[in-house]
DNA sequence: AAGTGCAATGTTACAGGGTAACGTCATGCC
DNA sequence: GGCATGACGTTACCCTGTAACATTGCACTT
């Protein structure tokens, strides 16, 4: 499902809400692969065709894309790609922080602060995929003195709601029906 | 990797630190069973005998179990189980709190505090698979007021810290090396 | 220029996780 | 008996992810 009219802009592009509200999303995406362009520059990270190519495609929408979906996306390009290449491309973008992968759904989407050191959260709307990444850090810290408690070493916190998002209720409530697509 | 000797008791069998510390594991399984039971009976339902099967085989440790591993141990018993049967058993369990899937792992736990209604985190050892459930509900709250802001509607919310626990700690230490198994 | 090393990509083949759909069977109700 | 319901049995898939190895291209050395 594509995203709501990306013209106006009542929510400037870098907001966590803007995965869920109208906002000018060819900037949103356009910045997106600028920042990351940059900081590989700056990193000494090689942002190769197929890497950059992978994360265009996450940047059109902020609906969560299955491995296979981005897979498939390269074979339209005219490329005969199996299904290594998109997860190395994947991979490469969610290790060093251009995108994210999200567990709940196994798929993935596009970094909103590509390049930041960040604690995300995530908003996953469970009838479009679409996702918001929110700041929160409150979210893992909360875990830490009972960590520190019993001696367990986080690493890593991953922070995932489910819900509905404003769209897909709305929709719901025209139809009268459930919130399902 | 089985859990470290079942005899001595100096963390009690419900603590959250249970899951990587010395604990009388037969009383914490046989409670979790027995809870379990109860609250069937309370709720009207029916906790079959294939049901009861997999939540023992969960109980049997406190490490995260792939639905093939439940059903590599349904056959084992000499059923002849399709996936969907521990799938579904699975599913029952889960669906009323009984008990809960490990979205990092795509695997599950028996829950600790089987029947009530909890807002659960988890800590995950990436070594041994084991899983400690802990109650933390300040980390889900702390998404509401992003979450109130930007219209979405939370149902669930993941909370999962990856990690390495106190045994693998100290194997690692032992060893000189890295955390790996 | 030839040789060497490394990172990225191409390709095959498979393992692991999950479900739709349909049939069967037992239970309980009218 | 007739019927609805919920659980289980079975088949046949689809989606997700990776090990392993071959190849390419580039940078750096000699
Ligand atoms: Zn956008
Ligand atoms: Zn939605
Ligand atoms: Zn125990
Ligand atoms: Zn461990």
């Amino acid at each position: 499902m594509p995203d709501r009219a990306p013209v106006a802009a009542p929510v400037p592009a870098g907001d966590p809400a803007a995965a869920f509200a109208r906002h000018d999303h060819a900037r949103c995406a356009a910045t997106a692969r600028e920042v990351t362009a940059r900081a590989c520059a700056e990193r000494g990270l090689r942002l190769t065709e197929i890497r950059a190519r992978v994360l265009a495609i996450l940047c059109e929408s902020h609906a969560a894309l299955g491995a296979y979906d981005v897979l498939d996306r390269l074979r339209e390009d005219g490329r005969k790609a199996q299904p290594p290449v998109a997860y190395r491309a994947l991979d490469f973008l969610v290790v060093n922080g251009f995108a994210h992968r999200i567990e709940r759904l196994n798929a993935y989407i596009a970094c909103g602060h590509p390049g930041d050191d960040h604690a995300p959260a995530f908003m996953i709307c469970r009838s479009c995929r679409r996702v918001a990444e929110c700041a929160a850090p409150a979210a893992a810290a909360a875990l830490s003195p009972q960590a520190a408690a019993m001696g367990f070493e986080i690493e890593r916190v991953v922070v995932e709601a489910e819900g509905v998002c404003p769209d897909c209720r709305a929709s719901a409530r025209e139809t009268g029906g459930e919130t399902g697509a």
